[in-house]
RNA sequence: GCGUCGGUACUCAAGUGGUCAACGAGGGCAGACUGUAAAUCUGCUGACUUCGGUCUUCGGAAGUUCGAAUCUUCCCCGGCGCA
């Protein structure tokens, strides 16, 4: 039985671009696509009914910030993160690579998703894999990664064979591979070294997911012989597991500011038998396009492809562009708790002197439940006046103007007007 | 009327002879945010500036002093107590 998948419906002439179907367990998404990120199983002052009924079409949660609080094993008893969260939409969990990134070398630095490497004193010069004196909480061993909880303190030890047995009790419909997530800012040497470890602890993932797939079928067997004999039973072991549908995993390609790197990362993570591929790391803006591009030309054409944690407008052209089928990204959801809202013509500040007064909604154009009942000025009051009203309302038009973009995004490409859809919309959003 | 405590920038509030254009908090103005340590963080917030400074400020006026937001005198305003 297989987890997912994927039909390819058109594509860019002359270009890696397509617009395809995801079938998941939980539902068939339409490609390119967003997906809304819920990192501790909420996406932050938003309830599933608000996403449903925005259009959001699957969301991502993670593995490090649930297995903390309030623990897999608790979520696996719930019955699965969907019913946990009452969200029965397809549901991504990403590895808990990211925070071996921005809980180590990133930590208390600077250093983000999107960096400029063009600042000098951002470059780490040549150290050794692990231990360098820095603060951080996150620590690289070649086996697994130790993490000190931003919580409470406490010391916690992942594998990659952790990692997927997490998620495995998390359920979500697409897992990833445990990765180290690396700063472009890091030397060559050091980004060979990382990749070798992410190379390996994609293969230690695929092990031990294929594992557990093969053990859940046989219990999903043994439970549907079963369910002819005692029912109750049977309904009880249902609630009590996640996945009784099977998982799919997705493999993470790495490799840095280097072309060599990041095709060699996409031929090894390429040929490994995963359902789909992420494409991590921290970017520079510069060459965030030619590193999507070297790995989509060389990953498997008939899989799904994940560009990880990118997802401003133009960001979003380029990946498509480029040959990617899904997105995700913190910033509507983030920016919008901070007062920055998406419009056609770019993004404002509703904390802005002169929004105060303006009794029009956000963008004109826009179809959200914010922009239908809402004026900028009242927005402006909910958060000059700090009430958390504010940021559900924010959020609703942040999620809805981008999840409504790469959906446009992918009729345009079924509509064979994708570089006309992209000009007219990037025009009028960048003067 | 007497006594007493107080009056500091938009607000609250430190400071009680030089290191004070004046701590801190709030507010205000702007900026940042890309697999969420994030309802967070950063900068500015007397005027002018060639960014080195220059000028005007701490209820008002007059003094003391090389030097005052800080000490003295008088006045104005407010709180409290006693008449």
């Amino acid at each position: 039985m297989k987890a997912i998948d994927f039909k390819i419906e058109k594509k860019i002439p002359n270009f890696l671009g397509r617009a395809g179907i995801l079938s998941t367990p939980h539902g068939d998404i339409g490609t390119p696509s967003f997906v809304v990120v819920g990192t501790k199983g909420t996406v932050k002052s938003l309830t599933t009914e608000q996403l449903k009924e925005l259009g959001t079409p699957i969301v991502l949660a993670n593995t490090y910030h649930l297995y903390l609080q309030p623990g897999d094993e608790l979520i696996k008893e719930a019955g699965g993160l969907h019913k946990f969260m009452n969200w029965d939409g397809p549901i991504m969990t990403d590895s808990g690579g990211f925070q071996v990134f921005s809980l180590g070398v990133a930590y208390g630095k600077e250093i983000s998703k999107v960096v400029s490497v063009t600042d000098p004193s951002l470059l780490i010069p040549e150290r050794s894999t692990a231990e360098d004196g820095i603060p951080r909480l996150a620590t690289i061993g070649n086996d697994g990664v130790s993490f000190r909880s931003h919580i409470d303190g406490s010391l916690h030890y992942i594998t990659p064979e952790k990692s997927i047995e997490i998620q495995h009790n998390l359920g979500a419909d697409i897992i990833f591979a445990f990765d180290e997530c690396t700063s472009p800012t890091e030397n060559e040497r050091y980004q060979d070294e990382a990749l070798s470890r992410t190379h390996a602890w994609a293969k230690r993932s695929l092990i031990e997911h294929k594992k557990r797939e093969k053990e859940k079928a046989s219990q999903n067997y043994s439970n549907s012989s079963r369910f002819t004999l005692k029912g109750s039973d049977t309904d009880k072991n249902l609630n009590n597991s996640a996945a009784l549908f099977p998982q799919a995993l997705f493999g993470i390609v790495q490799g840095g500011r280097s072309e060599e790197l990041r095709r060699k990362s996409a031929k090894i993570i390429g040929e490994m038998d995963f359902d789909g591929y992420g494409i991590g790391g921290s970017f520079a803006k510069e060459d965030m396009s030619t590193a999507v591009k070297w790995v989509n030309e060389i990953l498997p054409e008939e899989k799904p492809r994940h560009l990880l944690g990118i997802g401003e407008p133009e960001d979003l052209f380029m990946g498509v562009e480029n040959g990617v089928d899904f997105f995700d990204c913190v910033a509507p959801t983030r920016i919008a708790r901070n007062g920055s809202l998406f419009t056609k013509n770019g993004k404002i500040n509703i904390l802005n002197t002169k929004f105060i007064k303006d009794f029009n909604n956000i963008d004109n154009r826009c179809e959200c439940y914010t922009c239908k009942n809402y004026t900028k000025a009242y927005l402006s009051h909910l958060f000059r006046a700090k009430e958390m009203l504010g940021a559900t309302l924010a959020s609703i038009h942040n999620v809805y103007f981008i999840t409504n973009l790469v959906k446009q995004i992918r009729q345009s490409i079924l509509d064979n007007k994708f570089f006309e859809f992209k000009e007219e919309f990037l025009e009028e959003y960048e003067k």
